[in-house]
DNA sequence: GGCAAATGTAACTGATTTGGTTACAGTTCT
DNA sequence: AGAACTGTAACCAAATCAGTTACATTTGCC
């Protein structure tokens, strides 16, 4: 990616449900979710199809229709979706196959796949440590609603 | 990009010149150095020239031309070689401006500004704490040079 | 002085990815 | 039966990337 905003609308959008539900309202739409994140109400369905299937929230189908968080907010961490989207590791090794014949070329990829999983495991850390009530609550403090 | 392959490229481009110095050989030129990762000397010349301009390397113009390290191998973490590269943060906010009259809208980008600075953070301290002679020792361990 | 070896960088290409969009089939409430 | 939605395929335009060609520039060496 350039850098990947699929998590921050995710978010946004999942938020947007954790306050829905708390005012009352049953079931998100994408149309509704769209209007506050500013993008396409496919673009929403997409990501909310994925994180369905990982049963990070639940759909509701016919009219009516829509889908609502499976789990309470505060069981739901940023990792949960960032996983549920099928994020990719930050570094990735070589495209191609490196030379056969160097010693460097040979061995480098066993000697950086031990770092980057523990790049990943550093996000996935603090990745976990923040949940959605947690955003949610920052958020509206922000916004002063 | 999708995933990043830049920080393995770089940092295989510089364990192949620690090694070549170690073997007493003086400056690496681009076109070793694509034979050992298996690309096109342009592509290296392009990743050098950012890591010059940072000082991490040395340039040197004319026939015999090429680079070398300008500190020792110790002295060099993954992440010197990151920032050198000009490397980008692992998760981005909304392209677009979200909605005005929305309060999580509003308030989202706010609250998860902090949350992906401590990631990036994170990947710094263990990006920091893995230095190019690590990786050459390891690479070299595992190639049996 | 002039040749030759190399970097630095612009410019072009093809492949891949991404967000946005239209379209429509499938589901289910009323 | 009709209407309100999701799920998903298909297509487009913009952006990005690796690879490549080309060439101006630098500088050691004869």
């Amino acid at each position: 990616m350039s850098a990947n905003s699929k998590l921050t609308i995710a978010t946004h959008a999942l938020a947007w449900m954790a306050l829905n539900e708390r005012l009352g309202g049953k079931f998100a739409t994408s149309e509704q979710i769209a209007k506050s994140v500013a993008t396409n109400p496919v673009v929403i369905r997409r990501l909310m199809s994925e994180m369905a299937k990982s049963g990070l929230i639940e759909t509701q189908r016919g009219p009516g229709a829509g889908w609502r968080l499976a789990r309470a907010p505060e069981d739901i961490s940023l990792w949960d979706i960032n996983e549920a989207l099928g994020a990719e590791a930050a570094f990735a090794l070589h495209r191609n196959e490196p030379s056969e014949s160097c010693p460097v070329a040979r061995g480098i990829r066993p000697a950086l796949t031990p770092v980057y999983a523990r790049v990943d495991d550093a996000i996935r850390r603090e990745l976990a440590g923040t949940r959605l009530a947690d955003v949610l609550r920052d958020t509206l403090t922000v916004s002063g609603a």
